[in-house]
RNA sequence: GCCCUGGUAACCCAAUGGUAGAGGUAGAGGACUUAAAAUCCUUUCAGUGUCGGUUCGAGUCCGACCCGGGGCACCA
């Protein structure tokens, strides 16, 4: 029976894929199209495999923004590429004997083949792999107008360091001590590496997430905040007794500075070892520091671990009241925030009284904060409160004394204010081969010496006959006809700098590369990024809320400041999309918990994945997958799809003639898939697509019948609003209504305003907040005339009776609230 | 400990400060069918985590607390 047959999910599928490649519907920036420009943009994947359930989300998400901005008359660009530079092709490479670059290339082009046969609406002309020469090329190129703006520089520190992986980590990439990708314990190496400077952005990238605002998750806002961590504060200098030099050290709460009873040194600071020369406790200091160095960073963070320290026999004189103070070595002041120095002012700091307390040391009260006293309690106070026993100071508020003493000690030229930030400059090198190599080369006699520009890129040579297993030095460095070079400066034999690029430059820049991803003359053409850029939405997940997109706000300053861009924040819109997990946790194979996509859209097809995937939640929400109803969207997509074949009317039919009720309910569904949609809604767009297909079958069985033209106006809605979710039912659709392909170009539907006005609707008539009757009133009555209503209904008086009218509240046509 | 989020029906989720239920899943009943599937129709189920406040009116705004998710944390 032709009403309930179901359509051929798989052949749909195969019917119109080469159709649009034929057509493009996503090509973007052809040069006779006048229509504005949109720029859309996934995060894009690495390579690891096919793609999974969590790609599907995200590509659909970012589809339905894309799909709704072309039909909304956008020239809408939305690139695709893959950021395939990374530990996982290596160790694989590793694990089968091969290049890197084989496993890389042929995961690409099984997730190329996955997304073609999900429909995703790229422009495949805008492709680029970060592992390609033609790309790396201009990573180069930038980390060298990075160099000569002094933004890139080499240091010797103790840096972060994976036993397992043998490369060095940033910051960023330790998380509770344990190597962010394999969950080793690290530990700390010295080595010289190359940095970027991005503490020298710390303020603006800060303060520009003011325009972020609303348009950024605040979760990200705020974990960018918290990564970045400003304080506020004061440096303040502290003669040495017996020294020359004073110590300086920075504090939050220079207004404490009469409570200060000691001094705390990093333990591994070199202030530390200069400060106990001499002292007489060496051999004691020496034995504490080692102690400490031997801790690995997981016993380190233990925040409740007891308290431990060296007196270094040496005393600091207190610059407002001339009180000795001893200093000590402890593990608790770190070497690399700050000055490595702290005051110590027990009373109005937990940590500096759980040492006082620990090694015997005075406490002073110096704010009355109405608590208890901390020498009882065993308690800081740290708030808000009176200042004491603090000489010109006394009387004062916390804030008041803060400014008052800052300037102070600015007169006498012993501080001043100052600003401190949690984060440290961008360690980029990484000992490993799959990498960008970084354009230096090291010459006994020049030093450090740039590649020139014109021999970029320095291309990774072949991986064949390479040991890359990690050994803690870069594999390159074994290269020998790689490494050694002569030096481009003087001629002599010089060698490579033999690390590669944290893969995370590569993505900082990437969004400015899709504008002509071909370009062989320049990383980007600041023309054509100028008229696409900066990005208008992006969309990924929150797993990059600090390190890829605070490196790519780093980048676009930079580059900025360069004159090569004339905006500052990169993605002006964000969307983070939530997570699809199987049972309440994160889907892996090892956990026996595994959807397979590849399964799913065997089984339901492509459209009846994404609608699911759409239809379950709010975007940024996870989603379970055992919440999720293939088979209840498959069912959905077959009812819409049964409407276009009820259409009796014939194209072009004049829809202004079509049955009233039914073209409301279109052109109101209209408006609010629309207005879904632009506030990330996409669940409940979906949810009114389905409330106009409910409508529809109802006109069509039972009410105006298949031959009215409304029919078929509410078809071609349905048609075009599935096609942002279920692009091969919507092309069918479109198909059977008798259009040529693509409905993805149909152009969204003009609303008629008309059409959204009621002629009749229900007010609510209240007394005291309380229902007591609805009744149906013209949607033009006046406050007056639906007032006079309200009192002389039966309900309604029957409540008054016998009381006073207080007040009326009218909210015509929808309310009136009479209290008593 | 500090900060950001969220808490509505059996479940996933909707509701410009104005009728708590749009949509779906699951369940129940019915129509069609030899039967099943599919399809269509009908239908059960909460007063919005707790307490207080603002308001004529609070799921929505404010405060405190409870629970879940996330970030930062010996950063002076």
């Amino acid at each position: 029976m032709a009403e309930h047959e179901a359509y051929d999910i798989h052949g749909v599928e195969a019917k119109w894929l080469p159709v649009w490649d034929k057509i493009e519907p996503f090509k973007s920036g052809r040069a006779d199209d006048a229509r504005p420009k949109r720029y859309v943009l996934d995060m894009f994947p690495y390579p690891s495999g096919d793609l999974h359930m969590g790609h599907a989300e995200a590509y659909a998400m970012g589809d339905v923004i894309a799909r709704y901005w072309v039909q909304k008359g956008f020239n809408v660009m939305h690139p695709i590429g893959w950021d395939s530079f990374g530990l996982p092709a290596e160790n694989a490479a590793i694990k089968r004997g091969s290049d890197p670059r084989e496993w890389t290339y042929e995961n690409i082009a099984v997730q190329k083949a996955s997304m073609r046969r999900y429909a995703c609406s790229f422009d495949w002309d805008r492709v680029l792999h970060t592992s390609d020469p033609e790309y790396y090329k201009w990573n180069q190129w930038i980390f060298l107008q990075l160099y000569k703006k002094g933004l890139a520089y080499r240091k010797d520190s103790p840096v972060n360091w994976c036993p397992h992986c043998q490369t060095v980590l940033a910051n960023e990439q330790v998380v509770g001590g344990l190597c962010e990708r394999c969950d080793t314990a690290v530990t700390k190496k010295k080595l010289n590496q190359w940095y970027f400077k991005i503490t020298d952005y710390a303020d603006r990238l800060l303060d520009d997430m003011d325009q972020l605002e609303g348009k950024w998750p605040e979760k990200v806002l705020q974990m960018q905040r918290n990564w970045i961590g400003r304080s506020i504060g004061a440096e303040v200098m502290f003669e040495i007794e017996g020294a020359t030099e004073p110590i300086t050290i920075y504090t939050t709460r220079p207004d404490t500075l009469h409570g200060a009873t000691f001094m705390v040194v990093a333990v591994d600071s070199a202030l530390a070892a200069s400060l106990v020369e001499g002292s007489g406790v060496e051999s004691a200091f020496a034995q504490y520091r080692d102690s400490v160095k031997a801790a690995s960073d997981i016993d380190r963070l233990a925040t409740d671990r007891p308290k431990s320290g060296i007196f270094l026999n040496r005393y600091a004189i207190n610059p407002v009241n001339g009180e000795k103070l001893q200093i000590w070595a402890s593990d608790y002041v770190l070497a690399d925030y700050g000055t490595g120095a702290i005051m110590a002012v027990p009373a109005h700091d937990q940590r500096d009284l759980d040492f006082a307390r620990a090694m015997k040391l005075p406490v002073k009260v110096v704010v009355d904060t109405g608590e208890t006293d901390p020498n009882e309690s065993g308690i800081a106070t740290v708030g808000e409160g009176t200042l004491v026993n603090s000489a010109s100071l006394n009387g004062l508020s916390k804030e008041a004394a803060i400014a008052t003493i800052t300037e102070e000690l600015a007169k006498q030229n012993l501080g001043c204010a100052a600003k401190n930030y949690r984060l440290r400059d961008w360690l980029i090198s990484r000992q490993r081969f799959w990498g960008t190599p970084i354009p230096i080369v090291h010459c006994d006699a020049c030093g450090e010496v740039p590649v020139p520009e014109s021999e970029l890129p320095v291309e990774l040579p072949s991986a064949q006959g390479i040991d890359l297993k990690p050994a803690g030095t870069s594999p390159l460095g074994a290269v020998s006809d790689w490494v050694n070079i002569a030096c481009p400066q003087c001629g002599k034999p010089a060698k490579r700098d033999a690390d590669t690029m944290d893969t995370f430059v590569d993505s900082s820049w990437y969004f400015l590369r899709y504008t002509n991803p071909n370009d062989q003359a320049q990383a980007f053409d600041s023309a054509l990024v100028k008229e696409w850029a900066p990005v208008d939405q992006y969309v990924g997940g929150v797993t990059h809320a600090i390190l890829h997109l605070l490196y790519s706000r780093f980048f676009t300053k930079a580059l900025h400041d360069m004159g090569l861009l004339d905006f500052t924040e990169p993605f002006t819109r964000l969307l983070n999309q939530g997570m699809v997990q199987m049972d309440g946790s994160a889907m892996s194979k090892s956990r026996g918990n595994l959807v397979r996509l590849s399964e799913q859209l065997d089984t339901h097809g492509v459209d009846a994945v994404r609608v699911s995937l759409i239809f379950a939640g709010p975007p940024e929400d996870d989603i379970d997958w055992a919440d999720v109803s293939p088979s209840g969207s498959l069912k959905f997509l077959n009812r819409a799809w049964r409407i276009s074949k009820d259409v009796e009317s014939k194209v072009g039919v004049d829809f202004t003639t079509g049955d009233l009720a039914l073209r409301k309910a279109i052109h109101r569904s209209l408006r609010d898939i629309s207005l879904a949609v632009e506030t990330y809604r996409f669940n409940v767009a979906v949810a009114r697509t389905m409330e106009l297909v409910n409508a529809t079958r109802k006109a069509i069985d039972t009410g105006c019948g298949g031959l009215d033209p409304a029919v078929r106006e509410a078809a071609q809605a349905i048609a075009i609003s599935l096609s942002l979710v279920a692009p091969f039912t919507a092309e069918e659709m479109w198909s059977v209504l008798g259009h040529q392909p693509s409905v993805a170009l149909a152009g969204w539907p003009v609303i008629d305003p008309a059409l959204l006005e009621e002629e009749a609707l229900v007010a609510i008539l209240q007394v005291n907040g309380k229902i007591k009757d609805r009744i149906e009133v013209p949607p033009t009555i006046s406050d007056v005339d639906l007032e006079k209503l309200a009192i002389a209904n039966p309900q309604v008086a029957a409540a008054l009776a016998g009381a006073t009218i207080q007040k009326i509240i009218t909210r015509a046509p929808k309310l009136v609230n009479i209290v008593i």
